[in-house]
DNA sequence: ATATAACAGTTATGCCTTATAACGGATTTG
DNA sequence: CAAATCCGTTATAAGGCATAACTGTTATAT
């Protein structure tokens, strides 16, 4: 139980050394704060341009993969695919891509990005690393990488823990 | 400018390899990603006790400031205090704390956790480190410790930005 | 080939989280 | 005392996320 993280802190000393240290030693919590901080940091950036965080995400990916279809990008971004519907229809609105018929498949669509949309990915992806710079300046190089490391680990958990859904 | 993160990424080849890639690059999505799948097992993880990610924090706070007000708590957890009215409702309502006038101002509450909510901080917190432990399991002590004080890091950005261009 | 299952996109719906404005009561400050 | 501030609250809105159910379409199985 008390392998690590043992504050004990209680008030009444005078001054509150962060009400929240039992907490802290939680590591979700910890990414919790700082992914607040990087949202709204993020979402100011984005704004300019128009862009929310799924659209931003979804038109680099679909930038970066032209002629995807909306199943695949749900699966690539981790949303359901009701969701995706309300985001592509805005970057459609937007003009920042297109949705065409698939070929060899009249049930999908294939999203390629426009000449607009090629654009403002340009403009859009230089902010927002310029952003993630500036959330990162505090780490060295190789901390970042051992951050984003770290990152996908505990993202991989979820498929080796219990191996049962996935054919694949 | 390009001091990382120059994937690109076409499809065409035959296999997609990750059509995220650029994406990837940047340390908001990854922790975005990691994030979620925290969100989703740390949900189910609380739902045996009848609590969520809010109420178990809130609770936590409690427990171990006991008698703090809810402003005080809404700002520990950075929570704007209108959503923490719901939040301590709930607790109330769950008899696991109590919300008793506060001495010397008839304004404030003061918090503080009922026996029921202290036994069942004591459980639900194992349950919490048990899945802490369960999603870090690819990570060695050292590593672990490197993230969280990475994301402290990253938190502590929001901070000490106030000479850039900014508005605050 | 035809019935059945599976799939793509959509609609509708609901819950949770987050954010803001505004209010009444209480307290502090000038 | 008057004004500003603070505490908790209500109302409201927007966004993210998840599920069921529906339409057409494609693939599969008998």
């Amino acid at each position: 139980m008390a392998n690590r993280a043992d504050p004990a802190v209680k008030a009444g000393s005078g001054h509150e050394p962060s009400r929240d240290a039992t907490l802290r030693s939680f590591t979700g919590y910890s990414m919790k704060r700082a992914f607040h901080a990087i949202q709204a940091d993020l979402k100011e950036v984005l704004e300019p341009f128009g862009l929310r965080m799924l659209t931003f995400s979804a038109l680099v990916v679909i930038v970066d993969n032209p002629g995807l279809r909306q199943a695949e990008l749900a699966d690539a971004l981790v949303i359901e695919r009701p969701n995706m519907v309300l985001i592509v229809d805005q970057l459609v609105a937007a003009g920042l891509i297109s949705r065409a018929p698939a070929e060899r498949d009249r049930r999908a669509y294939a999203l390629r990005p426009t000449e607009e949309g090629c654009a403002l990915y340009q403009r859009a992806t230089a902010a927002v690393r310029a952003h993630d710079d500036r959330m990162t300046k505090n780490l060295d190089e190789e901390k970042r990488q051992l951050l984003v490391s770290a990152l996908g680990l505990i993202e991989a958990v979820q498929w080796e823990e219990d191996d049962n859904g996935e054919r694949s």
